[in-house]
RNA sequence: GCCAAUGUGGCUCAGGGGUAGAGCAAUUCACUCGUAAUGAAUAGGUCGUGAGUUCGAUUCUCACCAUUGGCUCCA
């Protein structure tokens, strides 16, 4: 594919990433031309390329832009496609630069000239009438963009901040073959089946109601199965690494919160304070006052240290009501969360076994696409962090030389951290929105000294302790929310609400149905007969894509008379025949082994 | 919270200024059936809520609520 750069050379790309990003940067100037044609005053701020396609957030005064607009937008660029105009690059001296972006209206670019160092050079796309401010490279001529689709429409905030204004952003994708762009389109759609509110309204699995309020799903009998197994499991787990599990109140003093900063640093995110009896009271955002509480609660002594307190903690977020989605994000949930205090010598041991904990599990539930990074404070940010230079430092070049011996591959990204400490977050992308962070470990050196918290080291000496805040699954209901997204709710057999559903050819064969459901659930396995009187293909239809369970069993003349039962996998059409006790055996063995 | 869209029976959706329709699910009946939908009948909705325009609103207008896609934020 050839490409021109902004000094005026063309070369010929052969790197499939690197073309895709230029014919979408391209279809973004070709998108800004034709609505620049369509809308002359609009105003063009930012319009990248992204790994999805590409956008451009524009200014369009006081016209509103609805997606009814899209088609007439695509019909102009298509018509621009077909001018077939050329791509022209520019250099200006950045005096006539801004000059140039004045005297065309672009109030944004010339901002974005002030922004720039003093020695960039400040380079112009032309094609036809249409000028942007743009290092490229790009397509040579419109018309090698042959396949872009428009997506519709949102509001996004000029330089990311909601202080700013808010533009209109318009995102599109482009592919270099039409056929491209209809699998892309398909995958689109498949991800809207993947969709876990999707598929937790089909199998049951939670709810949610106005009457309840927004940002508080219900886990209904099937999906709390789930969420459950996914408690035990992770219990089981820390258990092993010598954790020990605590159960504290949901809510706690707003003094408690003031100790902790919280007060001072998180409140935008908590819900109001309730007043009893001259006392305030928080729903908790977090448990961490509560852990260091528990420390605090005896002496302890280096020999003590590490000490693990875990709890699979209910907290309260006052989220901002946008940015609520089914259980991947509510107003409550469920934290996997662990404290550990440590000494420092103890931080590095501690953070690997965090780290392989983690990576443990993705390894048990078959994550392989994810993402670390290394969650930095801003230090401009004056309100947001805790203000301790000093200690910010401390901890941030621990945090990452940790991370670096350790050999995880991560990247550093700036205003991400809590308010008292830097973290590891991994992050992975859910099946429709954007990305979030599964597990996270972090290194705080701030709650332990708000709280006093001490241990008497080997010299006699009473020092702080330093804590790692830990979540491995996360939310329970995040996690949940993302292993039905990777399953699209086919559950392996011990996530499975319900692991085996015995299915009768006929009612005739219910006595038998029944004594083999009831050896199944004897034996621990969440089996169900469906005695309904539909026909087989019927039921299993149901079972297969509503419930999508692991086994079903079908029972027929053939099966009492030779006291065997006949198995059907998901997902399988063809069956095996074998005895419940071997069968029994067979499942109780995944079970065990979390298959 | 912000920008935009959406809101019709449990679910998926059609309709449209004269007071609602389909499929699936549910219930009942018949069939007693061999591996992804048996047939028939019945029941179920003050068309998100409130106000306005109108002789008349589910349909038009406004406000509010909720949901969805993004932005900001986040486990």
């Amino acid at each position: 594919m050839k490409v021109i750069f902004y000094d005026g050379h063309v070369e010929e790309i052969d790197n499939a990433e690197e073309e895709l990003h230029i014919l979408r940067h391209t279809a973004a100037h070709i998108m800004a031309q034709a609505i620049k044609r369509l809308y002359p005053e609009a105003d063009f701020a930012y319009g990248p390329a992204n790994e999805k396609g590409f956008y451009y957030d524009v200014d369009f005064g006081d016209t509103k832009i609805s997606d009814e607009d899209l088609p007439k937008i695509e019909d102009e660029m298509r018509r621009i496609v077909k001018e077939n105009l050329p791509v022209k690059p520019f250099v200006l001296p950045r005096a006539e630069a801004i000059k140039l972006m004045q005297d065309r209206g672009e109030k944004y670019k010339v901002e974005h000239i002030g922004d720039l160092p003093e020695d960039a050079v400040i380079s112009f796309y032309q094609q036809g009438e249409y000028i942007d401010m743009c290092v490229g490279p790009h397509l040579t001529y419109t018309k090698a963009l042959k396949a872009f689709k428009l997506l519709g429409l949102s509001g996004a905030y000029w330089k990311n901040d909601s202080n700013n204004r808010m533009l209109t952003r318009i995102k599109g994708t482009a592919f270099k073959t039409a056929q491209e762009l209809e699998a892309y389109m398909l995958e689109l759609k498949e991800a809207e089946l993947r969709d876990h509110r999707r598929i937790g309204r089909e199998m049951s699995l939670f709810m949610s109601d106005d009457l309840v309020g927004k940002g508080l799903p219900m886990f209904l009998p099937k999906g709390y199965i789930v969420w459950q197994e996914l408690e035990n499991y992770i219990k089981e787990k820390e258990r092993a690494l010598g954790y020990q599990h605590v159960l504290t109140p949901c809510v706690g003093t707003v003094d408690l919160y003031k100790t902790s900063g919280h007060w001072d640093h998180y409140k935008n995110n908590m819900f109001p304070a309730m007043e009893v009896e001259g006392e305030a009271f928080v729903l908790r955002p977090m448990n961490c006052p509560h852990h260091m509480m528990i420390y605090a609660n005896r002496a302890h002594s280096y020999r003590d240290l590490p000490i693990r307190i875990g709890e699979i903690a209910h907290d309260f977020r006052f989220e901002a009501s946008g940015t609520l989605k089914g259980i991947e994000r509510g107003r409550h949930f469920c934290q996997n969360d662990a404290h550990l205090f440590v000494t420092p010598e103890q931080i590095k041991d501690e953070v690997g076994k965090v780290v392989d904990l983690i990576f443990d599990v993705y390894k048990d539930f078959g994550i392989t696409n994810y993402r670390c990074v290394l969650s930095l404070r801003d230090p401009e940010d004056k309100v947001k962090y805790h203000q301790d230079d000093e200690m910010w430092n401390k901890a941030e070049s621990a945090l990452r030389e940790v991370l670096n011996q350790l050999g995880i591959n991560y990247t550093e990204e700036i205003g991400e951290a809590a308010f008292y400490g830097p973290k590891l977050d991994v992050n992975v992308k859910p099946a429709i929105g954007a990305e979030i962070t599964l597990s996270t470990c972090q290194l705080d050196f701030c709650l332990p000294a708000k709280f006093d918290l001490k241990y008497t080291d080997s010299d006699g000496e009473r020092k702080t302790p330093v804590v790692l805040h830990r979540a491995i699954l996360g939310s329970l209901d995040r996690f949940m929310a993302y292993i039905i997204e990777e399953t699209k709710g086919k559950f392996p057999v011990w996530l499975a609400p319900t692991q085996v559903k015995v299915l009768r050819v006929s009612e005739r064969f219910s006595e038998y149905s029944e004594s083999v459901c009831d050896a199944l659930v004897d034996a621990g396995i969440r089996a169900e007969l469906d005695d309904r009187n539909e026909k087989i293909g019927y039921m299993i239809r149901e079972a297969q894509v509503v419930d999508r369970v692991p086994y079903m069993i079908i029972i027929g003349q053939k099966e009492v008379d030779e006291g065997t039962i006949s198995v059907r996998v998901r997902d399988n059409t063809e069956t095996f025949t074998t005895t419940v006790g071997e069968f029994v055996e067979k499942v109780c063995g995944e079970i065990k082994n979390r298959k």
